[in-house]
RNA sequence: GCCCCCUUAGCUCAGUCGGUAGAGCACAGCCAUGGUAAGGCUGGUGUCGUCGGUUCGAUUCCGACAGGGGGCUCCA
């Protein structure tokens, strides 16, 4: 045996090490500062504790606690101190899972005598994780047999049955459980958890948390089992780190549309209404308007033609479609009126179908594309209702494309490049795509889907945008496409969805005469943009943290005499203003200057205008932009007014 | 749907160890006419979410219901 044994280091270099050394003595040697950050290491791509001996020749590398590796770590050990002393608080706890997740990391817990958590435990348990953390417990990590794991967690059932679980699979990625056994990390005698690792070193190592609230989840994710007390937190590797998390998690409350809906006096939900229903008030109606008006110009430059449908169908089309075999817990209940049972619709296409089934067509007529804002309403369970973003009635920017096979490809590229200049019409600039392909639940055939699914595999390709395939998230008639977009403070939102369907144009028996003169069945495609436009609505308000741009914003130019003898002047700019399209909003003298720049403000309005004397002399204005640091005085009236109006003009459908 | 939390003035919130409540903003009136993010004074704010129970008495304690928020997917 050699008095020395050599490691790769991820640059290919090699560093010779005493036998026995560990990952920690590995970064030491290397540095102090590397030594400081280490949280573990990779060997030969494994993770591993800081503590485990090296073998001669493995590959090494150190994850440090500013990655995305070494915050998960972090995380994780973190998790493992909040069940401890969840544990030493409410003795007889069981804990179950424990995980790290985005930003932070949650414990599952049942409680003694089924007990909960309620918000003021959560600093009474930070204050015992202080003292855990303090205390500088080792990370210990003990190898058993299954045998052993059972007995040593005999008395806390959800980790028995993870291990009886996980025994019985082959993995042996999985859970801290495989063939060789169950591996576990003691803290102190009294308290062990069942864990894979890697962990910190010690509870020493921790300490830049929060715990952030208390939640209910299901063991397993699973609603037939027992509900278990969640506690979520987030930790990071520094003070400044954690801070930030924090100051970001305000920054999108601030953003949050439902908040921005009222400040702005967009839109509510009267309780009147019910769960998911949304009113919109006259400036969040103007936006509304301003993007429908841009979209329905934009499709009918993109050859689309405008129909009309109701909300309402007698049972028997939803039974032709599908919908009431397949959909049936997403719909409202069935209204009976005179003998018929009528479902208000959850989808428009069956409602374009009839359209397109409204007499024979021909192969010249297609592709035929219908477009319609279509107001649909489905029954969302209450708990998943999140204000505009998952409403019970909402409008689709809905259309059907009615096509022969061959004109599926150049339609389905045309329609996203279609998708992209919409989005990014709106100021969305990055994209994602997902291909979802066919779900358990599915109508039609195998082959069927799979020349669907490669219909919009091909479209992806030839737009070079980046996807990833969702397996199984397909709706049940078809496979899709759905574009995400990246907010502007990273979020994704899931918009615009493409969808080749070829189970409806035969329950409905569609056809066309080709020039063959023989029939034959039209593919149809599915899709919408913004997706809904309530939705959508939504997402640009937080995007925009409810500042939309000029085109966008309902009033465009706030307009403030100085004193109430400005009032005049004022006015003749407001209409000079209004005769250029602009939307303006004079605020009359009858409080403070400053007063009134606040409100503007507040409202986020592009332009606020202040007018006086030396206004009136020169037919000027004051201009206090948005988007500008500095007030610029005395710009004539003529110029703003070409500027804003070339502004709006540049976001406006080109005829 | 299920679990937890919340519900007091238009909004944001305080408060009452059980004796029908307060602040700021907003709103109304008066004064102030002010050149770039809150001028001053005065005033009214309310079925304390709804229904029921306990109590001499409930906004407060208990229960049910409604509405809202978070979570229920990311594998110790």
């Amino acid at each position: 045996m050699s008095d020395v044994i050599s490691v790769v280091l991820p640059d290919g270099s090699t560093r010779d090490l005493p036998p026995g050394a560990t990952g920690g003595e590995l970064a030491a040697a290397i540095g102090r500062g590397l030594a400081k950050a280490a949280v573990a290491v990779t060997v030969d791509g494994a993770e591993r504790d800081l503590s485990e001996p090296l073998s001669d020749g493995a590959r090494v590398a150190v994850i440090t606690d500013g990655t995305e590796a070494g915050r998960h770590i972090l995380r994780h050990s973190t998790a493992h101190v909040l069940a401890q002393a969840v544990t030493d608080l409410w003795p007889g706890a069981r804990y179950a899972i424990g995980p790290p997740i985005e930003n932070g990391f949650y414990y599952d817990f049942e409680l003694p005598g089924g007990t909960h958590f309620s918000d003021d435990d959560l600093g009474r348990i930070e204050a015992r994780m202080w003292e855990i953390i303090a205390a500088d417990q080792p990370f210990t990590r003990e190898e058993h047999s299954v045998a052993e794991g059972l007995e040593l967690f005999a008395d806390q059932p959800y980790k028995v049955e993870i291990i009886e679980g996980v025994d019985a699979a082959d993995s042996d990625r999985a859970e801290g459980v495989g063939a060789a056994g169950v591996s576990a990390y003691r803290n102190t005698d009294s308290f062990v958890d069942l864990c894979r690792g890697p962990h910190v070193p010690s509870t020493g190592r921790l300490g830049h948390f929060r715990l952030q609230k208390v939640a209910a989840a299901y063991w397993r994710g699973d609603e037939r089992r027992p509900q278990l007390q969640r506690i979520y937190g987030t930790a990071w590797e520094s003070k400044a780190a954690l801070e930030e998390h924090l100051h970001r998690l305000e920054e999108a409350e601030k953003r949050d549309h439902r908040r921005l809906g009222a400040e702005l006096d967009l839109f509510h939900f009267p309780v009147e209404l019910g769960g998911g229903l949304v009113v919109f008030h006259p400036k969040g109606g103007l936006v509304r308007k301003v993007m429908e008006d841009y979209s329905r110009a934009e499709h009918e430059k993109a050859g689309y033609e405008f129909v009309f449908t109701p909300h309402l169908a007698k049972s028997t089309l939803f039974e032709i479609s599908g919908h009431l075999e397949w959909y049936a817990e997403g719909m409202y209940p069935p209204m009976e009126l005179e003998g018929g049972t009528y479902y208000p619709k959850p989808m428009n296409c069956p409602m374009h179908i009839l359209v397109y089934k409204s007499r024979q067509r021909s192969y010249r007529e297609l592709p035929l594309r219908l477009f319609e804002f279509g107001t649909v309403y489905r029954f969302e369970r209450s708990g998943v209702l999140n204000g505009l973003l998952r409403a019970r009635g909402f409008t689709q920017d809905d259309s059907h494309i009615f096509c022969t096979p061959d004109q599926l490809a150049p339609e389905l590229a045309d329609l996203l490049a279609f998708v992209l200049r919409l989005l990014r019409a709106f100021g969305l600039e990055e994209f994602e795509a997902e291909l979802a392909t066919r779900p358990e639940k599915f109508v039609g055939e195998p082959d069927e889907w799979d020349v669907a699914t490669d219909a919009l595999r091909h479209a992806l390709d030839a737009a070079a945008l980046p996807y990833v395939v969702a397996d199984g998230e397909g709706a049940f008639y078809a496979p899709k496409i759905d574009v995400h977009v990246k907010d502007a403070i990273g979020r994704r939102w899931q918009v615009s969805t493409l969808q080749v369907d070829l189970q409806e144009p035969q329950r409905f028996d569609m056809e066309f005469v080709g020039s063959d003169n023989a029939r034959h069945r039209p593919y149809m495609i599915h899709r919408a943009l913004f997706g809904s436009i309530e939705r959508f609505f939504g997402i640009l308000l937080e995007h925009y943290a409810g500042a939309f741009p000029t085109w966008l914003s309902p009033v465009q130019v706030a307009l403030l005499p100085v004193r109430s003898d400005h009032q005049p002047y004022a006015e003749e700019a407001a209409g000079a203003l209004r005769q250029a399209g602009l939307r303006v909003d004079v605020m009359a003298a009858d409080e403070g200057l400053g007063s009134r720049i606040r409100k503007a403000k507040l409202e986020k309005i592009p332009y606020v205008l202040v007018v006086g004397d030396e206004d009136v002399a020169a037919g000027t204005v004051g201009v206090n932009a948005r988007e500008a640091e500095q007030v610029r005085r005395g710009v004539p009236l003529g110029e703003f007014r070409a500027a804003v109006a070339a502004e709006v003009a540049a976001h406006a459908p080109t005829p």
